[in-house]
DNA sequence: TTAATAATAGTAATGATTACTATTTTATTA
DNA sequence: TAATAAAATAGTAATCATTACTATTATTAA
């Protein structure tokens, strides 16, 4: 790996990532730290977030549908995604890291780890 | 859902993916049933994979990081990717539907499922 | 057989992401 | 502190996977 120099952008990045909850998009990263650095480039951006995501300072969350979002907490633990709102948020969960024994139960490679989300019909848009 | 009509196509689409073992993508599915229909289109196949995916006759799986991959099989089971040669192949398992109740327990909306793939090292890749 | 409508081929467009490059920042060292 | 090396940036172009559009063809129902 290269070496890591100091960039303002990035530090903007992830400060904006860690005041919210709700896993933005690249581009809600974009035009929000656009605010604060006007000229900042939507490349930029990307390359920021594979970074931290890679030096596992920040989490990446694939929905399998539409674009990729960010989560400024990278302590493990799983999301919930809103079929109808489309919302990605938290769950407080036990582990379910035996799964991860079942898994390789009947297999011939080694399983090291697994990608989890849940979905279904969050809060706001359960019928009362 | 609009009414089905029969197509040759769908039906070589369907064909070709029920041979194959490996998860190919629309872009392979492609390549071999233009062997049998030179002219079919690439939108045909993807509109088609699509279809067939909605009425759970064969599977999408997402992987997160490259083109989506399709299951001839539509019955529920998990897959495997491995992170060297980044192939894609089943498991067989026991069920891990638990994990929903885990996932619902301190959670105020409903968890309908969940989607999870595992991933490390597969039997060809391992070292000896 | 005709009429309706769904599916197709071919092509263009989209959306998310990555690549390229000249310039600017950051960090190291004289 | 000034000079140098290396990494990061802005701005832009390119790529990849996928979807949308449209005139034509195939399928099905009457």
């Amino acid at each position: 790996m290269q070496q890591l120099k100091y960039s303002r952008q990035r530090e903007s990045i992830k400060n904006f990532l860690m005041t919210r909850k709700d896993h933005p998009t690249a581009d809600v990263v974009y035009t929000n730290v656009r605010k604060e650095y006007p000229n900042i480039s939507l490349g930029t951006v990307y390359r920021n977030l594979s970074l931290l995501s890679e030096r596992g300072e920040i989490m990446k969350i694939s929905t399998g549908d539409g674009p990729d979002r960010f989560d400024g907490n990278p302590l493990p633990h799983y999301h919930f995604i809103c079929k109808k709102c489309e919302s990605v948020m938290d769950l407080e969960m036990e582990s379910i890291d035996e799964i991860n024994e079942k898994a390789n139960a009947n297999f011939n490679g080694i399983v090291e780890g697994h990608m989890a989300y849940f979905y279904g019909c969050c809060e706001n848009c359960k019928p009362n």
